[in-house]
DNA sequence: TCCGCGATGAAAATGAATTTCATTTTCAAG
DNA sequence: CTTGAAAATGAAATTCATTTTCATCGCGGA
């Protein structure tokens, strides 16, 4: 399942992981919690993915580096790294619930493909204005959005068509 | 929960219900498929409500009218309102599928209170266009798309500012 | 009317998300 | 360096919406 990201680094530099990790550290005393191996050892199995992951996937990943840590504290890390802004979660709509790096990142939304369940990211500042717009005229006070476009991928389309040639 | 909805009937028609029963039926035989009681009552049912529905609130406003129609049969038959385009479903992001009505309504986004739940329709045909634009640009065919603009309601930001003045 | 295929609905299964709880670990104060 | 209270951990259990199963029922074409 490809997962077209754009503009976020190749790799992310030992400097960028510290300054995560610092992030998430400053959040764990800020609301009174305790830093552990775990929760570090997740934020950086995070960080060096570029994918959209389940927590699951992260768990899997994780565990190739400490066998030991469980589903439960990967799915309540990444709790965590949503609360500090350093993950957020994607709604691909398929039932699972996905994160991705938040940190350094612009704002972004999804295109999913139906078939095969890949995504592309695009770039619409407009959606973000449209968001304040309509907040302002019903007067919410609007925290976030969700926009994903949902359709079938070049790739998808000429296999369909190769599979039943109308 | 109030769920304000903007552009349609204040109530249904009993010649839209029809001209609604009409779609079914046709597509029921389309797919071959049979037409039965319970599925009538669902669809009539379902037109009456106002609100985005989830399965068990259909399931009991169903019950009231026949209390031998069971959880299943509302559920297989809201994929078949959304087969025929009479129903789609609309995710909160709440963890609950919903379902409103399609038939002869605009297109419209929701705008939703993660306080208490409410929701207000609002219409942007710039969403749609952006979904053409970004399709076109990725070479997507694209099939639909989800918005959703989360947020605080004016009321319920009054209450929580009652609740705990700073 | 008859009969086959689909419909029905109670119950069970599914599966992701979340909670529980006994044990272990952190960390600030001494 | 202790200590101990509070938090973290993780395996297992639970929750809960959704989906499937299956034994029976009923629609509708012949």
């Amino acid at each position: 399942m490809l997962q077209k990201r754009i503009d976020d680094q190749p790799t992310l530099s030992r400097q960028m992981v510290r300054e995560a990790q610092d992030i998430l550290h400053r959040h764990l005393k800020g609301v009174g919690l305790k830093q552990t191996a775990q929760r570090d050892t997740i934020l950086r199995t995070f960080l060096e993915t570029r994918d959209h992951l389940s927590t699951d996937e992260l768990h899997r990943l994780v565990q190739k580096k400490d066998a030991r840590i469980g589903y439960t504290t990967v799915y309540r890390t990444l709790k965590l790294l949503a609360e500090c802004g350093l993950a957020s979660e994607v709604a691909f709509h398929d039932g699972i619930a996905r994160y991705e790096h938040q940190y350094n990142r612009r704002s972004h939304h999804h295109m999913v493909c139906t078939e095969c369940g890949s995504s592309v990211e695009f770039f619409s500042q407009e959606v973000g204005q449209l968001e304040q717009e309509i907040g302002r005229r019903y007067h919410y006070l609007t925290t976030r959005h969700t926009f994903q476009i949902y359709g079938v991928c070049e790739d998808c389309r000429k296999k369909s068509q190769s599979l039943r040639p109308l």
